[in-house]
RNA sequence: GGCCCGUUAGUCAAGCGGUUAAGACACGGCCCUUUCACGGCUGGGGCAGCAGUUCGAUUCUGCUACGGGUCACCA
């Protein structure tokens, strides 16, 4: 009776009841199994690699089982909130092929359980903060800063655990006179948990990720509608999550403190309650000791610099997969042009403990997974990253796209194709040597090779070159050019008998390479003559010869 | 400090009472080869420690050590 009037004094304002939203978020149908997961970021900043870690997790396991993948923005804590973080992360998690079913998407909410953003729900979580006052489940609670930090003081110098709780937690049972009286004196309260829990008993449920575990339970009643009226995070999830009808909550590890929190409050409100999967964090290497990767801290924490970068999106989210499950290797070695949706990921085979993140496995799939596109793809991912992040690059690349992918042809395709780079804005130094207004050649040839030599091979090699020639023809004029200046044509021949030599045909290839490409590493120099043509290769040679003669 | 989670090579990890303890990245060597990359072969390197259960423990239990997380009107 009391509690019923202290509910009313409390919110007057709030009409609706429960059971409207009850109502008006119905069970989801969905076919048996169907898993309905979110990922629900706080708008603080940058989009953490955590989030993506998760945020695939969750996607994974709703569209696996036909399920709803949906995005909820955290966004009740105003003093943190970053404004544009949320479409930051929206847009964000789109450029990585998140596809969300609901949520507050680009262009405003999608789906029947919205709103979707915590900071538009404050009226649902005083609903049902003013029941579970008017059962007697939660009370008031006046106390300023100052009187919770005296209560802490005592308790530690009474060696207590601290926290508001038992006899320590002053509004508990306070009269509802005293209420009134704080009321109209217009101090501000906030609305606490009356916790039955006893700390001595256990609570036992099993994580999908964890597995079994087992906690004391919890005795705290910690705040779940702040002064302002709106709900800390464990409020809000409880009820977001039961009405939203998710099924599975992913999230890190750390919230593995305060589940016996949430299961409490699960169970105060009535809820059933969701699978939890707690994952490990990626971690990484400080001083030689392991930490959780952070973002204050740690630059690659942010997915933006893997953007800006030029890491291919497919791949970090190949790298994550692999943390994630460790077995996605094995399929995709199994399975290379499947679409890595086609893989069965699963929460057993999750990792319990926090994997160091590695930039070099990374670096290696990027690799991998740029080797397994055909020029198009590439050159389609190359102008996009161009276009952001080097225009003059870009600008160059555009001017003729034919030019461009028949480069990116080169040693494309067949069983072992080449890899030659694995991020996007390593393939200006790959490939610009190709376009006369970046080729800025140095000429350093390999020591043992004679300046005369040198010049008398590309002085030479026009009059021998055909165009028509197949790269087997092609090799054998080269291999005449290196018998005709005391050069091997036979590499082993040489090896054999190294002093009868000036040097091999692969020099003679190297003289080549050099004059055209400035560089004595690059893609197979018959590749390189055929797109540049016969004309640029004259011009070239030249050019090298000049420089060589000073 | 309390509570919780974890610990297989430098890293990511299979393993689920009996295995020569997979595989991948990185590293060394060899082969292929006109450079490089790719590819192939090959090498070094590991169950944190100590008890207990057991015929037998990487696997089960306990303790210790170490690492991590959390103890807010932040998420």
């Amino acid at each position: 009776m009391d509690n019923l009037k202290l509910a009313e004094l409390l919110f007057p304002h709030i009409t609706k009841t429960t059971e409207y939203y009850e109502e008006k978020y119905p069970p989801r149908n969905l076919p048996e199994g169907a898993r309905v997961t979110r990922i629900a970021p706080s708008p603080t900043g940058y989009l953490h690699i955590g989030a993506l870690y998760g945020a695939v997790t969750d996607e994974r396991t709703a569209h696996l089982t036909n399920g709803v993948f949906y995005l909820r923005i955290e966004d009740t804590d105003s003093k943190r909130e970053v404004s544009g973080a949320a479409d930051l992360f929206i847009t964000m998690f789109e450029k990585y092929g998140m596809k969300f079913d609901e949520g507050a998407v680009s262009g405003g909410d999608k789906g029947d359980y919205g709103p979707y953003r915590q900071s538009e729900r404050t009226e649902i979580y005083q609903t049902f903060a003013k029941q579970l006052i008017a059962e007697g489940k939660a009370y008031p609670c006046f106390c300023t800063d100052t009187e919770i930090e005296k209560i802490r003081n005592e308790q530690e110098a009474a060696g207590e655990n601290p926290g508001y709780y038992g006899k320590w937690a002053v509004w508990r049972d306070a009269e509802i006179e005293k209420v009134e009286q704080a009321l109209a004196e217009k101090k501000p309260f906030v609305v606490r948990l009356r916790s039955t829990g006893d700390p001595s008993k256990r609570v036992k449920l099993t994580d999908a990720i964890k597995g079994d575990l087992e906690f004391p339970q919890n005795n705290q009643d910690f705040v779940i509608l702040k002064s302002d009226g709106t709900p800390p995070y464990h409020f809000a999830h409880a009820i977001d999550d039961h009405l939203m009808r998710t099924t599975h909550v992913v999230r890190g590890e750390e919230w593995l403190a305060t589940l016996p929190w949430h299961v409490e409050l699960f169970a105060a409100l009535g809820f059933k309650r969701p699978v939890f999967c707690h994952t490990a964090n990626i971690m990484k290497l400080d001083n030689g000791s392991k930490r959780k990767i952070s973002k204050r801290k740690d630059p690659e924490a942010d997915v933006a610099m893997f953007l800006r970068e030029g890491y291919p999106q497919s791949a970090l989210i190949e790298y994550v997969l692999t943390l994630l499950n460790s077995n996605f290797e094995d399929w995709r070695r199994a399975n290379p042009t499947a679409d890595k949706n086609e893989f069965p990921f699963s929460f057993k085979k999750m990792g319990v403990s926090g994997p160091l993140f590695d930039f070099e496995k990374l670096y290696d799939i990027c690799k991998d997974v740029v080797s397994r596109m055909d020029a198009e793809t590439v050159y389609e991912n190359v102008v996009a990253w161009t276009a952001e992040y080097d225009p003059e690059f870009n600008a160059v690349l555009t001017k003729d796209p034919q030019y461009a992918k028949d480069i990116l042809s080169i040693g494309r395709g067949g069983s072992k194709p080449r890899k030659d780079f694995g991020l996007w804005k390593e393939v200006r130094e790959y490939m610009g040597f190709f376009y006369n207004e970046l080729f800025a050649p140095e000429y350093c040839f390999p020591e043992n090779l004679a300046k005369e030599d040198i010049i008398a091979v590309l002085e030479k090699y026009p009059s021998v070159f055909d165009e028509n020639d197949d790269q087997q023809q092609w090799f054998e004029k080269l291999k005449t050019v290196a018998s005709s200046i005391g050069f091997a044509a036979d590499t082993k021949e040489y090896k054999k008998n190294p002093d009868a030599f000036k040097g091999h045909v692969g020099d003679i290839a190297m003289m080549l390479r050099v004059a055209l490409t400035g560089k004595q590493v690059s893609p197979d120099t018959f590749a390189v003559i055929r797109i540049l043509g016969k004309d640029e290769m004259t011009n070239r040679l030249k050019k090298c010869i000049d420089s060589i003669k000073g």
